[in-house]
Order: C-alpha cells, then sequence, then structure tokens
DNA sequence: AGCCGCTTGTGAACGCAGGAACAAAGTCGC
DNA sequence: GCGACTTTGTTCCTGCGTTCACAAGCGGCT
C-alpha cells in the first residue's frame, strides 16, 4: 500500500496556504469562478511557481489552459488544513492582548472555538467577553478535560507564562501558542509556536536603518 | 578601505539577536556576569552552535574558555539593532489588538516611542491610551511629518489597511508592521512586514494534526 | 477535425539556513 | 612555567526552500 501523496506538507507551504485561503474567500464572494496562478500569486505575495509549488501538494487540482476552480481550490485547501472540523481551545491571560484574540473574528470562521478564557486577577474574572465569561485559573484544568481542548494560547505576562504552560500541558493541551516574550519549555509531543511582538517590531526597524547605510542615494 | 565586516546579517541571525537581547537583560537583573553559549543557547531555545555562529557576525565579542561578558554582549547587540536610538512610530487603528499594542511595555524599552495613535472612528477619537490621545486620521500626514515617524503599525480592519498603506507610504513612513489580515502592496522603498494571527493558529492546528496521523501510538 | 495559445505541474539548479565537527585560544591548576 | 581543560570561532556539509525553465495538457478558433 503505497501512499501516493506524501504526508509531509512543509511548515512554509501551509502558512501560504492559509494566505490562498483567504483569498481564495474574497474571491468568491467577489463572485469569481477561475482564477490563474498569476493573479492569485499576486494578491497572496508570493512567486507563481511557488504557488503552484504548493498547490501540488495537494494534488492536480487545476486545469490546464484555464487555471483554478475557486470553489472547488477552497473546498480543498479547507480540507487540508482542517477548517471545517472545531477546534477548542482555552485562552490564558485575558489583558489588551487576550481580549483582543478572543474577539477576533478571524477565529471562528476558521475552525477555531474559544471555549475558556481565563486570567489569575480576581478582578476580570466575571467579565464578559464575546459571549464567554472570564474564569478563574482554579478551573483550567477542568475545562480543558471538560471540552477536550487542544489548543491553549497564552497571553500572560512572560514571569507566568512557563507556569501556564505547564498546565496546559499537563492538562492535555498539545499545541501551545505562545504570546509572552519568554522562551517556553514544553515537554515531547507538545509544540509550542512563538509571536514575538516586539522581535517583529526590531526587525522591522533593522532592516529599515540596514536599506540606509546601503542605499545611500 | 575594506569592510572588515560584512554589512549583510541575515534577517533568522537578526530575530535571534533580540530574544538573546532580552535574556541578556534578564541575567543581568539576576546578577549574573558571565554565560556560555550553551545556557544563552537553551535559554534562548536554540542550538549552541547557531547561537555562536549569530554572534559572530558582531566580530568576536566572547572570551575563549570562560564565555561571554553579559554587559558587554548586551551591549553589542545593543548597538547593532539600534536601541540605543529612539524611534518614532504611528499606529492606525485602535481597536482591542491596537489598545494593546500601544500599552504593551516590551516596546518602550527596546528603542520605540509610539507618537501617534490614529482611528476612523469618530467615537474612539480623544480618548486617552498609554499618554497619548487617539487622533482622527486627518492628522496623519501631519503628525509624520513632524516627527519624523519611520516606522507605522496597522491594526485596522482589513477593508482599511491597504488605504492606510498608502497614505502612511505617502508621508514618508518606510517600514510598515501590518496586522490586518491582507497582503499589503508598498511603493518600492517601503518594506511591509506582516503578522497574521489567524495563520499562526492555523499551522499550529495542522502541526498538531499531522503529529496524530504520524505518530498513531 | 486540427492547430494554436494559454496554463498547469514538475524537474533541475541555485542560494540559504541549520547542525555537527574541529582548530585556535585563553584560563585554571599544579 | 607548563599542561590540560574549557569554550569560542570557523569550516564543512547536509537538507530545505525558492526560483527558473520546460514539457504536458486542455480549451478555443478556424
Amino acid at each position: 500500500m503505497i501512499q501516493p501523496r506524501p504526508r509531509t506538507i512543509p511548515e512554509a507551504t501551509v502558512a501560504r496556504l492559509a494566505v490562498y485561503l483567504r483569498v481564495l474567500t474574497a474571491l468568491a464572494d467577489g463572485g469569481r469562478s477561475t482564477v490563474a496562478s498569476g493573479e492569485l500569486a499576486a494578491a497572496a505575495g508570493v512567486n507563481p511557481a511557488g504557488l503552484r509549488k504548493d498547490l501540488s501538494h495537494l494534488g492536480p487540482c487545476g486545469v490546464r489552459g484555464v487555471g483554478y476552480e475557486v470553489a472547488t481550490l477552497h473546498d480543498r485547501i479547507s480540507r487540508v488544513l482542517g477548517v471545517e472540523r472545531s477546534r477548542a481551545c482555552v485562552l490564558v491571560g485575558i489583558g489588551n492582548l487576550g481580549t483582543a484574540l478572543s474577539d477576533y473574528a478571524g477565529f471562528g470562521t476558521r475552525g477555531f472555538e474559544f471555549v475558556g478564557l481565563f486570567d489569575a486577577a480576581p478582578a476580570r474574572v466575571g467579565r464578559r467577553i464575546g459571549g464567554h465569561t472570564v474564569r478563574p485559573m482554579e478551573e483550567l484544568e477542568e475545562v480543558v478535560a471538560a471540552t477536550q481542548a487542544c489548543i491553549g494560547v497564552i497571553t500572560t505576562p512572560a514571569e507566568a507564562a512557563q507556569a501556564v504552560c505547564d498546565r496546559l500541558a499537563a492538562a492535555g493541551v498539545r499545541s501551545i501558542l505562545n504570546f509572552a516574550p519568554v522562551t517556553l519549555a514544553a515537554p515531547p509531543g507538545v509544540d509550542v509556536r512563538k509571536v514575538d511582538l516586539s522581535v517583529e517590531l526590531q526587525v522591522l526597524a533593522f532592516m529599515g536603518q540596514q536599506r540606509l547605510v546601503g542605499e545611500p542615494a
């Protein structure tokens, strides 16, 4: 029993697939039925050849001489990314950033559902945000077990992040998205993805100043 | 006149340098005076050899047999990244995410100063956040010119992002950090960096589900 | 029906980042 | 003073991601 489609899709490709999916949604709303790789690549900001190679991981899904059917391609990518299935997520740390994420409309339409918001500060417990009530940290394990949540999002201060990570992992969460500015250590089988807003700004600023010395024109 | 140090530092290295800088700050606060590459790499979550290669871009800055002097290395990285100089930033779109960013303490200590907060909604104009008052969009060009702001952060809804990007670029902003879920087109000389929270979650979820089929044990 | 133009899908080459291994160098102990 | 140990800085190499270029295939036109 061979596997005609290698199960390993590069991480960079997965990230771009999510972008293509969003562009396709916009095209479908605009009434377009087909789109060529060149146009789709331009809208996504990538190279046309790279886009075709990305899509080739899903098997043939275009028509030569015509392009890609918007609806079909949208469904195909949705299925591969698992957008159709609902994923239970918990969010710990309901500060400004946590509030922003829990309210963010882009998550709900992509299969992510926040089933629990947690904060250690008693003043924040009980607040209602986007249809959910902020719970105390004591209920974390209980909610994760009850909802089978598999994704945890950490938006706590840096000092609390590692402890929260440990509790999430112990409770059964398998994937963690960390916004706290620390590098987290997680047990094997749990993978952590980090988003560091400060680092993004720093890189941007460095590239800007480097461009100034490189092209003094 | 040769250049003993190649001016091109890889982008991936720059991102890690920012992480090292934060770890070094924590070590200095803890009273440590020297640190070896192994320990520093563990704290930053990278390979020791990779860390040494990153630091080699700054020229020799360690002592063989001992390690790196915390204070010296901190200063060296700070100077390369340009943390010492203050950078004026403007932020457009004061929703939940914009509010979170403008309040984020991690920026001020890294040389980034928000000199203007803007929003199109009259209801938000006039609010005071973190020592600044939200201004109407009409004042954008004026403030950018007066403050020589070189960095713009976009946290508007997707529909408004491209128009804001155009106005920022026209006003003289050279670097843009985009949180809106669209791919922006900017004129040459302006570079855009995108942070897509939805994509991050999507990649995390995909890797999680892929791991399940890969290791069914 | 046959030809032509357009677009996809794939194979090859290039460049880059990451990891491992090794030589240089400095310090500590004797 | 000298040897051995520790740690840095560098070099090589492997693998991955990206880009270019071309053959295969499909629709439309004559």
